[in-house]
DNA sequence: CAGTGGTCTAGACCACTGC
DNA sequence: CAGTGGTCTAGACCACTGT
């Protein structure tokens, strides 16, 4: 941390209309947009803000509180407040679930982090029968009846993705789809194998704040967006045969497409 | 409003762990979960809820604090705190730039708002030559003069996208791409008819929290994330001839994709 | 005008971290 | 142990809204 604080942060301009929390926290925005204060780097602790601009406590826990929600910023209890790093992000293409990726014989997310020199892990697993939510069952043309498959992702023990596939009880039962070992290449591998071979999928994409739930099965930090990803996966036939519901903390991922010109 | 707080919120957990303004938070996200408190209800006063629960404003102030950053709630000033109600969410499929949608002779944007009964409008308009940041150099293949076509959508009279496009000098000059007013079709039916013919799109998606500027251009509530969309338009001889970057309110977009499984 | 939320103070006690 | 952030109190004054 630099000797003079003023030098990083400026001081107060006590004939501004603006809130003194919102110029703290502006001060400290720009130190960070500017690099003053690097990646990783501690803010100056509480008591050296209120000592240096001469207000109350409360005051510059509501300038953090500001960064925080802004997801700049990280506290970290007995420690100190740090410049959230930007995380390494993974770039999600178009074509990851091509046929042409399956073949090796892996899972499009073990394959992928591997060849990133990441340690991929998938666990929570867990298989059951469900009614689906309407939405779901409406996305598989109607049906009442599905193999639920529940999972998370994580790389490098930091889990980055939690799934929910959804497959008509009829396609899945008595396949390695209904149970935690799918075989080689996945689900979408077994799927072709039992004469559903894949056309296209349509994929929607929303962006929010996530749930409490999310926060924890993710370890998100405040401030940081989830992606809701709905993948639909359609046959040759036209008939959808399988829906993934997906979380990702948004700050981890790149979701990269290719849109026809014609 | 319900008569009773009591039958809408329960009563504080002594015995439990919990910070007393988590469970008061926990106890209004349910409530506003579970439908006890509609879309647009004031939930109650600051007043109301101290005496209820019997603690200082300030602790429930932070309840109330932390469901605005989960974009649940938007306090106005002087008048209450209401709970958010979900915008109408416009649709963005994948073929929305296939040139069958240009030959009406309208722009994407206002072609699809009077589809779907609203009133478009584009403002902001600023059109200049500048020196491209690194990224959107690289993406032009290197360039280091563009004319940027900045631009703010308008739903209704709501803000809803902030978009700047960059277009290479050589492309641009002297033809209504430099223009404020691009003609029909917008700058790919020009860039059309100057022997660059379209041949596909690379568009790439971030979710994050919004910068102070766009939280003012786009009349952001607090707690809404943004979609920070990057897309390159190539010509048939596979030169970049444009990046759009644009910033959406992520509450008001799904944004829809079709995947090859080829 | 009464009622609402917005800002700020000056304390208190607690829990966690690292030396 | 000293230093950090986390929670909470009990006030104060202000600005905005609607009657």
């Amino acid at each position: 941390m630099p000797a003079s604080l003023a030098a990083v942060l400026g001081t107060l301009d006590p004939t501004s209309d603006r809130a003194v929390f919102r110029q703290i926290a502006d001060h400290l925005r720009d130190a960070i947009e500017e690099g003053r204060l690097g990646e990783n780097e501690q803010i100056p602790s509480e008591t050296m803000l209120t000592e240096h601009y001469g207000v109350a406590r409360m005051t510059v826990r509501h300038a953090i509180q500001v960064l925080q929600s802004e997801g700049l910023v990280l506290a970290e209890h007995g420690r100190g407040v740090f410049v959230r790093p930007r995380p390494p992000v993974r770039r999600l293409a178009s074509d990851r679930f091509a046929r042409r990726h399956r073949q090796q014989g892996k899972a499009a997310f073990i394959a992928e982090a591997e060849q990133a020199g990441s340690r991929p892990e998938v666990d929570s697993i867990v298989i059951r029968e469900e009614r689906p939510s309407r939405d779901i069952s409406s996305r598989l043309g109607g049906i009442r009846k599905v193999v639920a498959r529940h999972r998370r992702y994580l790389l490098d023990g930091q889990p980055v993705e939690a799934a929910v596939s959804y497959i008509p009880l009829d396609i899945a039962t008595g396949t390695p789809m209904a149970e935690t070992d799918t075989g080689p290449g996945g689900i979408y591998a077994r799927l072709e194998e039992t004469g559903h071979a894949l056309d296209h999928f349509d994929e929607e994409v929303r962006a929010r704040m996530p749930m409490p739930d999310e926060t924890r099965a993710l370890r998100l930090a405040p401030g940081v967006p989830v992606f809701h990803l709905v993948r639909t996966a359609y046959d040759t036939s036209g008939r959808a045969v399988e829906v993934c519901d997906t979380i990702m903390a948004a700050d981890a991922y790149v979701l990269a497409y290719n849109l026809p010109a014609r």
